[in-house]
DNA sequence: ACAATCAATTGATGCTTGTCAATACGTTGC
DNA sequence: GCAACGTATTGACAAGCATCAATTGATTGT
């Protein structure tokens, strides 16, 4: 179980023997691995409704939503809402600005579609 | 915190007061949580490194491929090998076929351009 | 029949994630 | 100062997920 992605020579069904593997592992790809592990951090990013909901709202919203509102539009308690925030923040995707008792997010616009264009792109990969 | 994604009418940032929301949630879209729902799903069914491996190596090997090749293509055991495709076997981008002692996986290459495109499309709305 | 082989399942374990109550921190208005 | 408010953090808990050793089931060659 090599750490990196293998590519295969593919052997002819019928010359199969017991103990034999069918495809002959070669040609390794160490970049292979290190794509795939960037791919799935930033599919993972996304995978969960609750953060899609508040870029969703954050997206229509530039610039004028705090942190009650947000609550108010995701069903979950405000330290959750707090929580998702912060792995946005830490993705890079929102930022976010202090004004008085409030905080105000935004989303990151370039940054996004960048966290897109990865995702397209590995996406492609599997053609 | 209600169940469904809230569109946001926002207010001038000078005319906040205390206890009161910048934004007023209305014309709630429960359309879109069950959007964020199946994309959530979509993403996470890829996102893992060994399932983007999997996936991988069947596409360059159409047909050819069983399980000890798998196995040796990726840094975990056979049992998790099979956990994997059988991730993969019910959200349907592969299938199986038994020849003698071995079985050969195959992606089901409509199947993951639909998902591909989900994804993509889902993306498209975080614009 | 039997031993060998490949793959799936089971069951157990540790890790990560999501969630929330309680609390702490910073700010504002009195 | 101090009470009220908005947000972040902490800590605890549950649920889900990934992993593997051991086992089972199916199949083949002898």
């Amino acid at each position: 179980m090599p750490r990196t992605l293998s590519v295969i020579a593919p052997k002819p069904l019928a010359d199969r023997r017991r103990g034999e593997r069918c495809c002959v592992p070669s040609a390794k790809s160490v970049v292979r691995t290190a794509e795939a592990e960037r791919l799935t951090a930033d599919l993972e990013t996304l995978a969960h409704p609750v953060r899609l909901q508040l870029l969703d709202v954050l997206l229509r919203n530039e610039g004028q939503v705090c942190v009650c509102d947000l609550d108010a539009a995701v069903p979950v308690k405000q330290p959750t809402v707090s929580h998702h925030l912060k792995v946005l923040r830490e993705a890079g995707l929102v930022s976010s600005e202090k004004h008085g008792l409030w905080v105000y997010y935004r989303v990151r616009r370039e940054a996004l579609a960048a966290l897109r264009a990865r995702i397209v792109a590995g996406l492609g990969e599997l053609a």
